[in-house]
DNA sequence: GAGGCGTGGAG
DNA sequence: TCTCCAAGCCT
């Protein structure tokens, strides 16, 4: 039986972590949702801070939005966050801090879908509902040879149908996590294990030397070129931030005044007509700019920084001010966080 | 339902 | 330097 197998197999292989020595579907919840799209040695860390700073969902619920992204600072897709603090306050307020316990009832929350509640249902409670991620993708279009895109309509229906074909009755957790963590460990993308691998004997693309064929993919997304112009505008020891949208890329997060243009800008001339109002051309003095290519999947940010010093700032402005221990405690993007750590505004 | 949404490690 | 991509979700 293959589910037998990988489960000797996880119980012997697996690596000791955290969320894998609860059964608090709370802390099993954090460590899913962490750990969407992101690897362990980057989540961990996260995890471990998480769960100091709400030990329970009713203090995850109390939180102020700001400071959960705070906390989030640097790992990525924000809206998990925010979609975090969300699902505890509908928990705690119209649950009254019961989590939900079955895989329907999982859904309910926010940023939890299909993979994230077959995750929680099955390794919290024991449902019997495979999960399908990039681990298991890999693992069964690998062992079975399937050609079909996994994402595509037809490959998820046929990778989900599989996946719960194969679930172990009484130990979907098990089987779950266990088809994970030999992807993780073993089925790796490059460079798979597969001398020690416990379904070496029946696995049709070791068997063809077709490994790295699979799985088979279509729409590779195109990266598109943005050029941001940040204002780093200095007053008294202190800098402005803004916070930004609540939609689209680095939602609710703080940076510097912003000019987007559809090319590099070499002349701050060219930036002026563009200026917020309350920075008036005769009031600053410019400093020399700095350029950073910030990388994400899907966009390629080129980066201009002008520190501006501002010499005067009206009451209603000054409250976007902020110094450098304020600063700090601000949720931000990576891109304001390394050009911070680049560039030491505040002399000590 | 195709595209938006981050970051950092590996090769 | 460049590409791929990691325990996906939302619109």
């Amino acid at each position: 039986m293959l589910s037998s197998k990988i489960i000797e197999w996880y119980h012997q292989n697996k690596r000791n972590l955290p969320w894998r020595e609860t059964s608090n579907p709370y802390f099993i919840w954090l460590s899913e949702v962490i750990l969407q799209q992101t690897r362990v040695d980057q989540g961990l860390e996260y995890y471990l801070r998480f769960i100091e700073a709400y030990p329970t969902v009713f203090d995850l619920a109390g939180a102020h939005q700001e400071e959960v992204l705070r906390n989030w600072q640097g790992l990525g897709y924000y809206s998990r966050a925010r979609n975090l603090h969300a699902a505890a306050q509908y928990i705690a307020n119209e649950l009254n801090g019961n989590f939900p316990s079955t895989f329907t009832e999982l859904k309910k929350m926010k940023g939890v879908g299909d993979y994230t509640a077959a995750a929680i249902s099955s390794i919290a409670f024991g449902e019997k509902k495979a999960v399908v991620d990039g681990n298991v993708y890999r693992v069964l279009s690998r062992l079975f040879e399937i050609d079909t895109p996994i994402n595509s309509n037809k490959g998820i229906k046929k990778f989900s149908n599989l996946a719960d074909s194969l679930i172990d009755n009484k130990r979907p957790g098990d089987y779950n996590q266990a088809m994970m963590e030999l992807g993780a460990t073993i089925c790796k993308p490059k460079k798979p294990l597969c001398p020690e691998c416990p379904l070496a004997a029946e696995c049709q693309s070791l068997k063809n030397q077709t490994q790295q064929n699979y799985p088979v993919k279509i729409n590779k997304t195109k990266v598109r070129d943005r050029y941001f112009n940040y204002l780093v505008v200095e007053n008294e020891s202190k800098i402005f931030f803004q916070k930004r949208p609540q939609k689209g890329i680095w939602a609710g997060l703080f940076e510097f005044p912003l000019i987007e243009t559809d090319k590099v800008v070499e002349d701050f001339q060219l930036l002026v007509k563009n200026l917020p109002d309350w920075i008036k051309p005769k009031d600053i003095a410019i400093g020399i700019p700095s350029s950073k290519i910030h990388l994400l999947s899907h966009q390629r940010i080129n980066a201009r920084f002008w520190p501006i010093d501002l010499a005067k700032v009206d009451n209603q402005t000054r409250i976007n001010f902020f110094t450098e221990d304020e600063i700090e405690q601000l949720p931000k993007h990576q891109l304001i966080v390394n050009y911070l750590n680049d560039n030491p505004i505040f002399k000590t």
